[in-house]
DNA sequence: CTGTCTGCAAAACGTTTGCATGGCG
DNA sequence: CGCCATGCAAACGTTTTGCAGACAG
């Protein structure tokens, strides 16, 4: 919440240190939903108003190729990042306002190994996503998207 | 694999029979792997030179509304789309070749109960995807991708 | 014949890249 | 002080849109 620092964080992982990058990283640390780009640029535009697009492209490049930030390409146009904690995340989306729900639980792993078998590829990630309508929007909803 | 007529089809679900739509949903329908629309693009060149790409992206717009085919955002940059027989599809897809395979087994049906009781979403569609290398690949690599 | 579909071209959108400058180690 | 990171602007590839003409029902 505060400015806090991560770079011990980057350090281990042999990244160096920017005041631009302890903040995106500062900012998904601090998110509990995944974040676009552009939620990533406003969010940050307060506290650092000349910052790149193109500077938190190859920023989120750098964390999810070491490992920090996972990118899930879910809807149609934009990816979303959001930090790994220990293991990686799935999804749940709302159809009607846009919400994006991380899961930490995963059903499939055993399910994985199966079809590493049945497939014979050697599976290295997968992703799941669900689609549907949240809690709110259910309710608005209620008795009319039945068709 | 004939220029077999889907005109039925989209009757029934009160699409308008045209030439291209066939063409689309016909070569759709023979390819057993899912496909970007570049492919439908120039599998079709030969069949009809004049085919133009907006026209396969407002058709596939058409067969996904109405639920006749699955549209994927599976990869970072480029959509795939398949015919949906009964039942949804899940894909693995190996990321060293690129090659899409689509799996019809769908392991997640009692974990999507679960989850809508545990989130109180109302959960209509999910998305499930593994990445890995497929068999010929996994040999080229053998011995060398585990850093 | 009428409304929808198509082709073409241009635009929109998210993302990537080249280059000169700036800042971390 | 050297090299990597950044900002800016331009390029990129996919997808969308506006419009005039073509076609299905």
């Amino acid at each position: 919440m505060e400015s806090k620092s991560y770079t011990e964080i980057f350090k281990k992982n042999g990244i160096k240190a920017t005041k631009q990058r302890e903040l995106v990283f500062g900012l998904l640390t601090d998110s509990d939903v995944p974040l676009t780009v552009e939620e990533i640029y406003v969010g940050l535009m307060e506290k650092e108003k000349n910052m790149s697009l193109s500077t938190i492209y190859r920023i989120l490049d750098v964390f999810v190729e070491k490992g920090l930030v996972q990118k899930s390409n879910i809807t149609d146009n934009k990816a979303v990042y959001e930090v790994v904690g220990m293991g990686h995340k799935h999804h749940i989306i709302c159809i009607s306002c846009g919400k994006i729900i991380a899961l930490d639980h995963c059903p499939i792993k055993e399910y994985e190994k199966a079809l590493e078998k049945e497939t014979e590829f050697e599976i290295t990630s997968h992703k799941l996503v669900f689609f549907g309508y949240c809690p709110e929007c259910k309710k608005k909803n209620e008795g009319d998207h039945g068709k």
